[in-house]
DNA sequence: AGAAATTTTGAATATTTATTCACATAATTC
DNA sequence: GAATTATGTGAATAAATATTCAAAATTTCT
């Protein structure tokens, strides 16, 4: 159908250009663009543009595309934990506030800059020679925390 | 509350890593991590993070962070402009004897030889990586001493 | 310490959004 | 062209999510 896709595009332009705290609001003002639709359709049409309803800073709501580059952290994320699977890891222990991973050789640099991009972390920071990792953990940190942590680096991990 | 900030940090955690279709699934999720909190809380959680709910590529639903990736590198990229200026450094932090120093990559092993050079030192030892410095204290030095220590090598230091 | 103000929370509920079902419209194949 | 298949849609409704209201918990201020 011509009229979906001409649709879809004013959709997209009017999610760019102006905000909206939900749908009936957004289909008040694409029904006074004369497109005629229902909440269904535009339920569908969001879902199909993959148009996220976000938080706004403001304590309201916002349609949005969400940037690509989340979207690409993300999946490069993923294949870093599943390539790891079965990789480097060999062991971790813990001494007061501070953890210990061995590796197998080579591996300690990879496997530390990988708990380096964590978006949160309970450690302080990391040092890696080739084969061991010393972690310095933050004061609230638990040693649940810390196997929470690195269960998306290192799947399965436990002490 | 703290139960609160520690339960954001989880969410964020769990969501940055694992897809959830609705806050059904999340509450569930977070239940079983010892978490007790209602869908009403959740919501309200998802919405003080600024958590959006994305149409995804095989016609799901998944929770990301939008814009605020975006902005946290922004200002992240600026703190390091600042502190560029003056050489490597990054930050300081303290964990019990410990304090770790971060570097712009490559810088922490000309920091660290500075602090090892200082005729008087409150840290019983140091050791490099790439862009990290661990530091043991000595048992009666403080965080005042040793940012007055570092001063001369990192001007207006603090943590 | 207590009182006052602020924040956090759950239950219930209002609101919003997604989907089901039935039918219509368009595209494809014969 | 007719038959078949796929796609698009609205009305109704199911499902999901946000908010209201009242009560606790926590912090701040004497």
């Amino acid at each position: 159908m011509k009229n979906k896709k001409i649709r879809l595009e004013a959709i997209e332009a009017i999610i760019r250009v102006s905000t909206f705290r939900n749908q009936d609001d957004l289909l008040l003002a694409l029904n006074e663009k004369g497109f005629s639709l229902t909440q269904a359709t535009l339920s569908r049409d969001l879902k199909q543009l993959k148009v996220a309803k976000q938080p706004t800073a403001n304590g309201d709501y916002a349609y949005i595309f969400p940037a690509d580059t989340q979207e690409k952290t993300k999946s490069i994320a993923r294949d870093v934990s599943h390539s790891f699977a079965a990789n480097g890891f060999l062991s971790l222990d813990f001494s007061g506030n501070m953890a210990v991973i061995k590796t197998r050789p080579g591996y300690a640099g990879g496997i530390a800059s990988d708990i380096d991009t964590l978006p949160i972390s309970p450690f302080l920071g990391s040092l890696a020679g080739d084969d061991t990792i010393f972690l310095l953990l933050k004061e609230q940190a638990t040693k649940e925390t810390v196997l929470e942590t690195l269960t998306p680096i290192i799947p399965g991990i436990r002490k």
